[in-house]
DNA sequence: TTGAAAGCGCTAACAG
DNA sequence: CTGTTAGCGCTTTCAA
């Protein structure tokens, strides 16, 4: 596969090995003459550095491994560009990996990461299994957990509190006047940050006097679907309700379309609200009310700490854990 | 940051170490003492393989490269994760890296891709520059194009010809006896696919007779928004306009609500069709007509065809192109 | 600023 | 089925 090697540059640049070496990792110390007789090797020979090669000489390769749920759900995918994008700006490499919502799957993933002698690990959530713990402190890899805050952290993370989101679906739906209010989500029992906002909402609107508040959940992955056939239960199972809030845009959506055939006038009967703001979320009829999770921001701060670890390798790490916060946007549904 | 290696292991099996590797690469060839004694040993001392040695030693690692457009493309989402699963299995990584749909940035990520010495590449769509081409093709590694049909394939292909899809919605419009005919389209200019579906619905409209087709078009990426916007401006210029398709689902999406705010009744003065079968589209309010492009079949093919040519090193390699076809699902917004 | 030399941890003939 | 022996292409002291 691989022909030309930095020996036929140096030998072409009449130079050392070492030396083009150098060139690549520290282009500074390499005086301009050799700088420019290095370009032209490269050049001329059409080289194509051995990266693996690299990375086994120096114990640590430039590849940075992110283990998301799943790249299907836009989240992910926001944050997954992002750190893709500023990585890349330092010629770091992303190699991807998924769990599909199965914590179990994570410790194999970790494992097979470390293989590659990463130069740092991202990973989603807090909640990892000791061995997963375990295998990455005795690596030294610098550690990036994303999308959650709370306790514990293992090395440094990016994300918000979960159930501070639950309690602002809550709030904003009582300051609207509403008494009777449910919590509609999907999958909660694997994706544990959807069931902190339910928590956190439940919570939130029975500290309010006179206000009830449930939560109704589907199995299945979030979908339209699933929303409305969850309003459908809703609607049956209680009544009353006046304020919905949804684990993601995608279930509000389904309970936009279900009032619209059932005709349940939003918002005037029924306040909907969502999580994410999705791309169709401002236009939506009525537009809807949402909750925007910073994604994107998330995977620049992330890439932001690695690169920063990076930089001071001897220094003493600095454990940082960032507060993206969310957004409330407060739209036509509610 | 790798302490132990496969000579350790070897050490506590009392095996050397070509042996242990032996284990890792075909299990079948190692006896059965021999196996239990390794897997004791690499438990006991908790061993990560160096996947940069071994690749380094190999000429050639488990990583195959993929670059698409985008990973927020729900399309290549579904793909990616079919693509890893399936890979995974054979214990091959996935590194991803996007082009945001800059065709112009695709050499480097080809080049750098080419650094791992991958054992494969996977490359979106047919165009690519010369020089991608040429050191694609000097490389020798297996190179499969997805999402695209069509001349001429750079080795193994999987997808669908984007023409047809155009065909295919025009003649269902046609079908339903739609006469005054619009595709709306974001972002052609840089989407070549959805250029294409775009140019071929045009040419099977035109074909009818007493049948009429434009196309209009939006720069900025496919919304919901850029739907409804989308959809003012065809009602403005073509007040006649009884049958759309949208370049996706998206788009589709955002003319649904824009119809519903302005009273356009779907589908009886409107046909409206999407591409993408997206999650929502069977939920929408009508359900939405569209064509399901097979993006986890894309994926799942084109690893087929990446483990079977792995599989087979030394034979010759057969140019396999794969057309996984497309399903229009007629729902009622048609 | 440049070069020489010694591996990094593993694979791949080949021999036994 | 197992062991011996050379590297793979690059980085990294250490000297010059």
């Amino acid at each position: 596969m691989q022909r030309v090697t930095i020996m036929d540059v140096a030998a072409r640049a009449e130079l050392s090995p070492s030396t083009v070496s150098l060139y690549f990792r520290k282009p500074d110390a390499v005086s301009a003459a050799a700088s420019e007789a290095i370009a032209r090797a490269i050049e001329a020979l059409d080289y194509v550095p051995n990266l693996m090669a690299g990375g086994l000489a120096a114990a640590s390769s430039r590849v940075v491994s992110i283990i998301v749920p799943s790249v299907r759900n836009a989240f992910f995918a926001e944050t997954v560009t992002a750190l893709q994008d500023e990585l890349g700006k330092q010629r770091l490499q992303v190699m991807l990996s998924h769990t599909e919502y199965k914590e179990h799957d994570e410790e194999n993933l970790v494992r097979t990461a470390l293989s590659w002698a990463p130069a740092a690990v991202v990973l989603t959530g807090l909640s990892h299994s000791a061995a997963t713990r375990r295998l990455l402190r005795d690596s030294k890899v610098p550690v990036v957990e994303i999308w959650e805050l709370g306790s514990p952290t293992m090395d440094m993370a990016v994300g918000f509190h979960h159930d501070q989101v639950g309690h602002a679906a809550a709030s904003h739906l009582l300051q609207r006047g509403r008494k009777r209010l449910l919590f509609l989500g999907a999958r909660l029992h694997e994706d544990r940050r959807a069931a902190r906002r339910a928590q956190g909402f439940v919570e939130a609107a029975r500290n309010a006097p006179d206000v009830t508040a449930e939560i109704i959940q589907h199995p299945a992955p979030a979908s339209a679907e699933v929303g409305a056939m969850l309003l459908g239960e809703a609607l049956h199972r209680f009544p009353n309700v006046d304020g919905i809030a949804c684990s993601n845009d995608h279930i509000a959506l389904g309970v936009i379309f279900e009032c619209q055939r059932s005709g349940v006038a939003i918002p005037e009967r029924l306040s909907v609200m969502g999580f994410g703001d999705l791309s169709f979320s401002a236009a939506a009829n009525p537009s809807l009310t949402t909750i925007r999770p910073p994604g994107d921001l998330i995977g620049k701060e992330a890439a932001r700490l690695i690169i920063a670890r990076l930089a001071h390798l001897g220094a003493e790490p600095e454990q940082a854990v960032i507060d993206t916060r969310f957004t409330l946007l407060h739209r036509q549904s509610s």
